[in-house]
DNA sequence: CGGCATCCCAAGCGATACTG
DNA sequence: CAGTATCGCTTGGGATGCCG
């Protein structure tokens, strides 16, 4: 097994946070800023911020602005994004199978 | 998806050696304590032992003594950390498809 | 040879406050 | 409503040394 594409996989999961916010748009496609806070419990405004800028550079996530007032941002998966959703796939299987006693 | 079961593999992931300790594992079966730490570049001495301990309590890898001296020990992957090459390999289809830029 | 303990720094993260 | 900045705590993990 190659270990730079898996290290790769691995550098975006890095963090507490961005499993959570993966998996929040995976269920809901589109999401404001505000509701994905109310989505992941217990994630600061800093740590969603900083998450998000982080997910939209890596390619993951794909950030849509709408200059208005109040401002109004929502977040979806891009394809990239999308496709990593096998990768959490495969860890619930494995999680299911062997989830500790 | 559920979240709980993924968040159970994640926590298997945790930390900055696991994953690369069971890639070795993967690949030559059985390694003694000092050809892990000669496998995996830049590994310290404690880094190892604390997660080799770790893996070993969740049921990812088997722990076999001999006692000797000089002392001999013989890890392993279990079933259960054989089942779990299958998460890497979906990181690897995903890295390979999407590694940066 | 392999395990465990200690010390210590740096990164990660939380709380809070300010801005447009 | 969404984003940025600052501060300080907590923790991961690196270096080192002792023990069976």
């Amino acid at each position: 097994m190659d270990k730079c594409s898996v290290a790769y996989t691995l550098s975006i999961l890095v963090g507490k946070w961005k499993p959570l916010i993966i998996l929040a748009l995976s269920q809901e496609e589109i999401l404001r800023y505000g509701q994905l806070k109310r989505e992941i419990d217990g994630i600061t405004h800093k740590m969603l911020s900083s998450q998000l800028k982080e997910l939209e550079q890596a390619g993951i996530i794909h950030r849509e602005e709408y200059p208005q007032i109040p401002p109004k941002v929502e977040y979806s998966l891009t394809e990239k994004g999308v496709a990593f959703l096998d990768v959490f796939n495969a860890m619930k299987i494995w999680g299911d199978r062997y989830a500790s006693p």
